[in-house]
RNA sequence: CGGAGCAUAGCGCAGCCUGGUAGCGCAUCUGGUUUGGGACCAGAGGGUCGGGAGUUCGAAUCUCUCUGCUCCGACCA
C-alpha cells in the first residue's frame, strides 16, 4: 500500500474527550473515529488490526475444534423471553420493534440464538461434544460507554458456545478452551493473565477471565509472583497469617481522642501505625424471608479488621448469619444498640457477634474505639478484653500477602478483560429444552459452556501495553503494516524511487504488508518519520538522495529505544528484512 | 440513574464576565521557495456560534428550555 492512495488520517492532537492512551493514539493515528456515544467507524488503518486479531482467534478456534458458525444481530423476543432474560436483563438490551409491531433485541450475547439451534439440530449423544463459535457484532447499551472502543456500545466479539452429554466432556472442552485462549493472547503479544473469576449467581460453575495487564484496566488483579496464581482481587483468599499472636503486654487504658473517628486520624492523633489499630464495622444480621415479612429487626453484627485493610463487601456477605446483600447499620441504629456513633466503636465488650479478620485475629495490644463518644481504647487484648466469636477471612488482599496457592506473594496489577470462558451447565438447554436422547434413550438436557473474547478490546489493549511518546508500537501479529518504507528526496533522486520501487514490490510479492510513503515532495521527512511511528509500524526503511549517493540505506525498528538507524549497504536491506520477518 | 462540566470552521482553542463587523493555531486549496524530525512566504476557501423560545434597537455573549457529548460515582459484566 502506498501513502498516496492510503486514507492516512493522522491528527498532530488528539480530540479533547479522549482520556485513555489508547483512545487517543486510535484517534491519532486514524484507525478509529466516533460517529455517536459508544459507536465508532473503523478507518482501513484499525480494520487491519482488527482483522488481524479476528484471524489469529478464528485459527486458534478452529485448531481447538470449534466450528464458525454466523448467527443475526436482531433476535426476536420469544426466545428471551423463554429464559425468562427478556425480563430480568435490564436497560443494557436494546429493544426494537419491526414494522408489524413485533419485539426484537439486538443481541448483546448469543446464548438465546445458539441453544435454540442446538436443540433442533442436535438430537444425539453421539453428535456431542460441539462447540460452534462465530465473531460477530454485539450491541449493549452501556449506561456510560468510554475509553472509545474500550467499552464501546457496538463491538465485535468472539463467542463461542459447546455442547455436552456430561461433565467430564464440558470439563474437557473447557481446559481446551483455557489453553486455546492462552495461546491467543500469547499469539497477539500481549502481557496476560488467566484470572480465576466470580462464580456469580451460578453456584458452582467455573469461570476464568482473561486480563491483559494495563494501568488503566477497570479491575484490580491480584496475581503470585513464583506462580500463574491470577485471581480478581475481590475474590482473592487473603491467607491466615504464619505468625501466633504475641502475649497481651499492655495494660488496658482508655484515652481521650475528641473528633477522632476514621483510623487515619486516631494514627496521627496517637502518633501509631494504623496496622497496630482494629476498626470494627457494624453490619446487619441475616433475616429470613418470614422475619422480614414480619417486619423484625436486624440484629447487627461486628467485623473487626486491621487498619490498614479494607473490608471485602463480597466475601463478607456470603458469610453465616451476614445479611446478603451486605447492609450496613445506620447510624440510628449503632446508636440505640451500642450506645455510641460509628468512628468510636470497639471489641470490648459488645453483646452482639464479632467477626474478626485473620490478620486482626494475630494482634495483641492494640488500639480501637471504646464504644464511648470522643474515646479509644490503648493496649486491648484478645479474649483478655474482646472476644471474638468468628475468625474469618474479610479483607481483600494487599500486595505483598502471601499467594494463597502457598507460592510466592501477591503482587497487584490493574487488568483489562479481554477474554472469559465460564461453565454454563445446564441453565439455558433447561430453559430451551435442548436435550439430546442419551445411551439408553432418554431425553437429556446437554451442558453447556461458553467463551467470550472482546475483539475490539484487544486492539484497544494491545495499545495500552504498546506504546510510547511518537505513538503506537504494535506487536508484530497485530501491526497494520510490518513494513514503512520512507522515500526522502524522491523528486531530486531517481534512484530513490527506483531503488524504494524494487524493494517494495519484491516484499508485497512475498506477502508482506508495506506502507510506502511516496507522498509528495511538500511532505517533508519530519511529517513521514512522525506519521510512521504514531502508526506503530514494527520496521522502517529509508530510502534518500543523501544515503544512496553511498550505497546506503537505513533501518530502524519502532521498538528501538536508540536514536540512530542502523545504516546498511542498499543491496543487503532485502536479506536483512527477510530476516527480520523470519521470511 | 445521581453529581459536575462542555457545545464557536475538519481538529485544538480564544471571545461570553461588561451585548455592538466571528477570531487564533493546526489542517485544506492556489502560487512560489524549501527538503533528514510535524518547513517558510504570499494569497484563498471554510461558520445557522448545538436546536428552539424569550429579553433587547441589536444576542456567540443575558434568561428559559430541549438535545448531544464528556468526566466522577452507582449499576452492569
Amino acid at each position: 500500500m502506498r501513502t498516496s492512495q492510503f486514507l492516512v488520517a493522522t491528527l498532530k492532537e488528539s480530540p479533547s474527550d479522549a482520556v485513555v492512551i489508547s483512545h487517543q493514539l486510535m484517534l491519532r493515528a486514524g484507525m478509529i473515529r466516533k460517529v455517536a456515544s459508544g459507536l465508532y467507524n473503523w478507518l482501513p488503518l484499525g480494520l487491519r488490526a482488527l482483522r488481524k486479531v479476528e484471524n489469529i482467534v478464528r485459527e486458534e478456534m478452529d485448531a481447538a475444534g470449534a466450528q464458525e458458525v454466523l448467527m443475526p444481530t436482531v433476535q426476536p423476543a420469544e426466545l428471551w423471553q423463554e429464559t425468562g432474560r427478556w425480563f430480568q436483563y435490564g436497560g443494557e438490551l436494546m429493544r426494537i420493534k419491526d414494522r408489524h409491531n413485533r419485539d426484537f433485541c439486538i443481541g448483546p450475547t448469543h446464548e438465546e440464538v445458539i441453544t435454540d439451534l442446538a436443540r433442533n439440530e442436535l438430537n444425539s449423544y453421539k453428535q456431542l461434544p460441539m462447540n460452534l463459535y462465530q465473531i460477530q457484532t454485539k450491541f449493549r447499551d452501556e449506561t456510560r460507554p468510554r475509553f472509545g472502543v474500550m467499552r464501546s456500545r457496538e463491538f465485535i466479539m468472539k463467542d463461542a458456545y459447546s455442547f455436552h452429554a456430561n461433565q467430564d466432556s464440558l470439563n474437557e472442552t473447557y481446559e481446551r478452551m483455557h489453553t486455546a485462549y492462552s495461546k491467543i493472547f500469547t499469539r497477539l503479544g500481549l502481557n496476560f493473565r488467566p484470572v480465576i473469576a466470580d462464580t456469580g449467581s451460578i453456584g458452582g460453575a467455573v469461570s476464568h477471565e482473561f486480563h491483559v495487564l494495563a494501568d488503566s484496566g477497570e479491575d484490580d488483579i491480584a496475581f503470585s509472583n513464583q506462580s500463574d496464581f491470577a485471581a480478581n482481587v475481590e475474590l482473592a483468599e487473603a491467607v491466615a497469617p504464619t505468625e501466633i499472636r504475641p502475649t497481651a503486654n499492655a495494660v488496658i487504658t482508655s484515652v481521650d481522642t475528641p473528633d477522632q473517628h476514621s483510623i487515619e486520624e486516631v494514627s496521627n492523633f496517637l502518633s501509631i501505625e494504623s496496622k497496630g489499630i482494629v476498626k470494627t464495622l457494624i453490619v446487619e444480621g441475616f433475616l429470613s424471608d418470614k422475619e422480614k415479612d414480619a417486619g423484625t429487626k436486624p440484629a447487627l453484627v461486628a467485623l473487626v479488621l486491621r487498619g490498614d485493610h479494607d473490608l471485602n463487601e463480597l466475601k463478607a456477605e456470603k458469610l453465616e448469619g451476614i445479611s446478603n446483600p451486605l447492609v450496613f447499620a445506620s447510624e440510628e441504629a449503632i446508636q440505640e444498640q451500642l450506645g455510641c456513633k460509628p468512628g468510636s466503636i470497639g471489641p470490648c465488650n459488645l453483646s452482639i457477634d464479632v467477626l474478626v479478620d485473620r490478620s486482626a485475629a494475630v494482634l495483641a495490644d492494640f488500639v480501637c474505639g471504646a464504644n464511648e463518644d470522643g474515646k479509644h481504647l490503648t493496649g486491648a487484648n484478645w479474649d483478655r478484653d474482646a472476644k471474638i466469636t468468628r475468625i474469618e477471612d474479610l479483607r481483600n488482599v494487599v500486595e505483598g500477602d502471601a499467594s494463597p496457592d502457598g507460592q510466592g506473594t501477591l503482587e497487584i496489577k490493574r487488568g483489562i478483560e479481554v477474554g472469559h470462558i465460564f461453565q454454563l451447565g445446564t441453565k439455558y438447554s433447561e430453559a430451551l429444552k435442548a436435550t439430546v436422547l442419551d445411551e439408553n434413550g432418554k431425553a437429556k438436557a446437554m451442558l453447556m459452556g461458553c467463551y467470550g473474547i472482546g475483539i475490539t478490546r484487544v486492539v484497544a489493549a494491545a495499545i495500552e501495553q504498546n506504546f510510547d511518546d511518537r505513538g503506537i508500537i504494535w506487536p508484530e501479529a497485530i501491526a497494520p503494516f510490518q513494513v514503512s518504507i520512507v522515500q526522502i528526496d524522491a523528486n531530486k533522486s531517481e534512484e530513490v524511487i527506483s531503488r524504494s520501487e524494487a524493494l517494495y514490490n519484491t516484499l508485497t510479492e512475498m506477502g508482506v504488508e508495506v506502507l510506502m510513503d511516496d507522498r509528495d515532495k511538500k511532505t517533508s521527512p519530519g511529517v513521514k518519520f512522525a506519521d510512521a511511528e504514531l502508526m506503530g509500524t514494527p520496521h522502517r526503511i529509508v530510502f534518500s538522495s543523501r544515503g544512496l549517493k553511498n550505497g546506503i540505506v537505513e533501518y530502524k525498528a519502532r521498538r528501538d529505544s536508540k536514536e540512530e538507524a542502523i545504516e546498511m549497504p542498499a543491496d543487503e536491506i532485502l536479506a536483512f528484512i527477510k530476516e527480520k520477518l523470519n521470511k
